[in-house]
DNA sequence: TGATAAATTTGTACATTGTCCATGTACAAA
DNA sequence: TTTGTACATGGACAATGTACAAATTTATCA
């Protein structure tokens, strides 16, 4: 976790020729605040509960001009909503079956792209991997035939 | 590709203790005459097309058996909709960002799960790589400060 | 072949996720 | 201050997928 402060989001938007924008610096805020994976939807949600509500649509316009600049990654992890993090360096996921957690597999190459195929695709600039299987917490807690059960930990929010 | 009869798919899902009905059949069959990789929307309309139209709902149902049954196999390579394909053998796919183009990538392994994570994150049964780039077509056209250009080639579709 | 029980399909309604567009606003340069 | 541009905002909308209950099909067994 190399501390990235709002000062820091402030001068990679400038350099790229963005505006450090209230939706942009509050939405950078409210990932580092909560910490591991989120979609737009929480995001939303966080701020409203923090009193830094804003519209959906800037919510979502914001995290894809910082997952553009690289200050946020986006991850693709199944049906459902991509979810975003602060990005300290390129890695992938590993998303459990079971209770639909997702968690950092580090990259050994640790930038992208990572991985080349085999065959000549075309210019190839990143390589995201996705391993899914069942998570330990799933594991220890047994029930092997019971992939039907959507444990939803509690968000685990700071103030 | 190897082909795959009806029979074939009859087999194995009565193997899997699952019926051959008529939408998992047809599904499979729009699938194989299809060939590539297809939404689920694709699907749909590709059966009204050839007079064997189903509700989306069973479309959907079924896809979602013959994925679990390991028949047809699931992509998720983006923001938009999941992608299915008749699986011969595991691979991996390439998305252009430019026109979203959807290509194969062999994999090396050929079978799940073909990359294990470095860290013990759990039980891992299958590792899905996603290239990210811009295929040969769209480096050939040029252009490359235009990434807002969806070309859609025309549906390929036989008979 | 015909009856039976269970698995599936079907249709509707709905939730979620994401995008489009038109208008208003804030910023930066002249 | 003026002006041009980037951006935010809000509403509507499209796309994608799921839940549910009733009707139907499928496999099994007599």
């Amino acid at each position: 976790m190399a501390g990235k402060l709002p000062d820091d989001i402030v001068t990679r938007l400038r350099e790229a020729g963005l505006r450090a924008t209230r939706p942009r610096l509050a939405v950078t805020e409210a990932l580092r605040a909560m910490g591991g994976h989120h979609t737009a939807d929480d995001v939303h949600a966080h701020l409203a509960r923090h009193g830094t509500a804003l519209p959906r649509t800037s919510v979502y316009n914001s995290l894809v001009t910082l997952a553009d600049l690289g200050v946020v990654l986006r991850a693709e992890v199944g049906p459902g909503a991509a979810v975003y993090e602060v990005a300290d360096s390129w890695h992938h996921h590993f998303v459990c079956r079971r209770c639909g957690e997702v968690g950092d597999v580090p990259c050994v190459a640790g930038a992208k792209p990572c991985l080349t195929p085999g065959d000549d695709v075309g210019q190839v600039d990143e390589a995201q991997v996705i391993f899914r299987g069942t998570c330990r917490r799933c594991l220890a807690a047994g029930d092997p035939a019971d992939p039907a059960a959507p444990k939803d930990p509690a968000d685990p929010n700071a103030a």
